[in-house]
DNA sequence: TCATGAATCCGAAACGTTTCGGAAATCATT
DNA sequence: AATGATTTCCGAAACGTTTCGGATTCATGA
């Protein structure tokens, strides 16, 4: 006969007391419906071994002594813990604080309504980013990740891969992509941008495209090669830019090209937004240059940034793909991957739009 | 003799062998060392109760065999899940975007630095989002909120001090704040610039606070009816706009306070932030005053917007509180709370330091 | 009446950790 | 050498859930 545990002095038993008046758990019911705790579990789970009137005797009970699973516990035995991670690699530039917040917000929302967790982890640029992966890995907390912009070849998805940690991928790597993603047709928006304009008869084609060693700007590049190989145009490496995709980048790298003296200028331009498109619309402004009549913009529109394709002064033509239609898809496939999908159902390329618009002229 | 356990057919029976495979727990480094399991747990805690010899020898062979704690069984007996939370009720404006990163960014690295997960959690702004703090204790997954943005009344502070969940506030609310908060002297924002003002000789003192009902904005209000009755100034509702705190607003409402004629114009103006101050001098300007001969402007700097006070036309007379200070504090508190500190240990009211520059000049 | 099988149920083990209460070993003091 | 105090250790229970393997009931057909 061992004494009653008394929970008086020691915080640490004070506190388990104190959970347990506030919580109802499995065994609560379990007696207070006078059945086993495997039964009521198996009851709030629908399984098909509970008859159907004991599991509405169980779920209006549960209704009623406010009943809610304990995830840990779930988490514990099931090995899965419900809870997916989105790791940002230092605080973002200014520019990308909308996207950045687009992005955070829509992926919770997304996740929430699937019934799962959302951990945001800042990273910080010094310490190594993989290491914050593996820790979330490592203490079980997580049991997926969210990756956006794969680099050419990105360490995260290699290590992932590796480790055959779940993630899904916002685009994909320049590698046989074996993992599920989400990623719109990059090469189209290359080529077919670049194809309208070959179609009107320009030739000297500038293209001002994201950073270099972005998988999609990889893309896209290939697709603009191949468009200009199809129209018989020899590449001019003088006519491409890599940079970060704001207004200034587009306005400055028009500027320098519309202007230069050391070789042919552009008449046609392919943007990868359309605030690069913005800038170079600034620029030609600047020179007296009118579009179409003198210069022909296209221009990828993502639908979101502030500078909306159908509005600049002379209306955009783009190819469109609204990021904000990929959340909800990246969301559902991680779910799916994590659930042990096959891998051809955890991977959606979506398509890109065409829309013609007045912005493209035939060359003069 | 009960036959072993094959692990073969049934999903989940295989996930957890597949699982063991890949983790080190404590059992396996205790059977390594030829120690109990309680002796190698107490000593990866540092426990007094264990020999400096052996916790080295523990901690060696955690190293080399990669021991990481399984954080959910950890929090299945501790009763704490090592998660805190912030609840975002629906996507913020675009021009929040910056603020909210920061937010984001900051906490979480911060809490990260504690040893703790940082969950964002979406709430739409349709269901009710006290439910969403409802489920998220109730299920246990997280023991502690970031709260921001206080109302005069806030229902979110109501419901976590009668659940008892541990919270810290940015800011306080229009009550007795018996509760965890970070905050900085409001009232004194409002005293001190109004009373800059006054002693200049001005007695037309404008003010262009934040949106009304948030509690900041009401203690701003306060010190600045009690610095005008101080100075025997007769208070004038008309002078006294309330919105969101963006240059637009400081423009339009400076812009018709300016010009009216229903009632006496302002020969100052406080701005209850630096973009409100920018949208005043842009006002100023288009009707030809100039700052400060003209017009004096003041105004709170959080040393965040993307207007730099010491950058205006004229640089400005500003109270300053950095609001890149306060992440870290935040973070600090409501650990403490969650691990029980006093009261008075998680509090902070943080003082505003006041710097005198061009943009105020006695009143003409 | 007895085997067959479907429909429901339950006990017990397991997940990996912390902690309570006591046991064993070591040391200092008579 | 016996006593008591201190240091170091360990077994077992607990956290709340899921799931395995078997048990019980009850109608069905032989």
């Amino acid at each position: 006969m061992t004494a009653a545990p008394l929970f008086l002095e020691k915080g640490g038993a004070f506190l388990t007391l104190k959970n347990r008046r506030t919580m109802t758990t499995l065994k609560d019911l379990s007696q207070h419906l006078g059945l086993s705790v495997t039964q009521v579990s198996r009851a709030m789970n629908d399984h098909w071994d509970v008859k159907q009137s004991t599991k509405e005797r169980v779920w209006k009970a549960a209704e009623e002594l406010g009943y809610k699973p304990n995830l840990t516990a779930r988490k514990l035995v099931t090995g899965k813990s419900g809870t997916v991670c989105f790791v940002q690699e230092g605080i973002p530039p200014k520019e990308e604080a909308w996207l950045f917040m687009q992005i955070i917000s829509n992926l919770s929302r997304e996740f929430t309504r699937l019934g799962r967790q959302f951990l945001f982890h800042l990273a910080d640029e010094s310490d190594d980013v993989l290491g914050a992966y593996e820790n979330l890995v490592r203490g079980k907390t997580v049991d997926g990740f969210v990756l956006i912009n794969p680099k050419n070849q990105d360490p995260r998805i290699d290590f992932l891969l590796k480790r055959d940690v779940p993630f899904v991928c916002h685009g994909r790597a320049m590698d046989d992509a074996l993992y599920p993603y989400y990623d719109i047709d990059n090469y189209a928006v290359g080529y077919n941008l670049t194809s309208l304009l070959i179609s009107q008869g320009h030739r000297e084609i500038a293209f001002l495209n994201g950073r270099e060693g972005l998988a999609f700007s990889t893309r896209r590049h290939r697709g603009y090669l191949d468009a200009l190989e199809e129209g018989g145009i020899e590449f001019d490496a003088g006519f491409v830019a890599h940079g970060q995709m704001v207004e200034a980048f587009g306005h400055d790298e028009a500027a320098r090209l519309l202007t230069r003296t050391d070789g042919p200028r552009p008449t046609g331009f392919v943007a990868s937004n359309t605030r690069i498109a913005s800038g170079i619309f600034r620029a030609c402004t600047e020179f007296g240059l009118s579009v179409p009549q003198d210069v022909s913009i296209v221009a990828h529109d993502d639908a979101l940034s502030e500078v909306r394709s159908d509005s600049l002064p002379t209306p955009l033509t783009v190819t469109v793909a609204p990021l904000s239609e990929s959340w909800a898809p990246m969301a559902r496939l991680l779910t799916a991957a994590i659930d042990g999908a096959p891998l051809e159902k955890t991977q959606i390329l979506q398509p890109v739009e065409v829309i013609e618009r007045a912005s493209i002229a035939p060359a003069s």
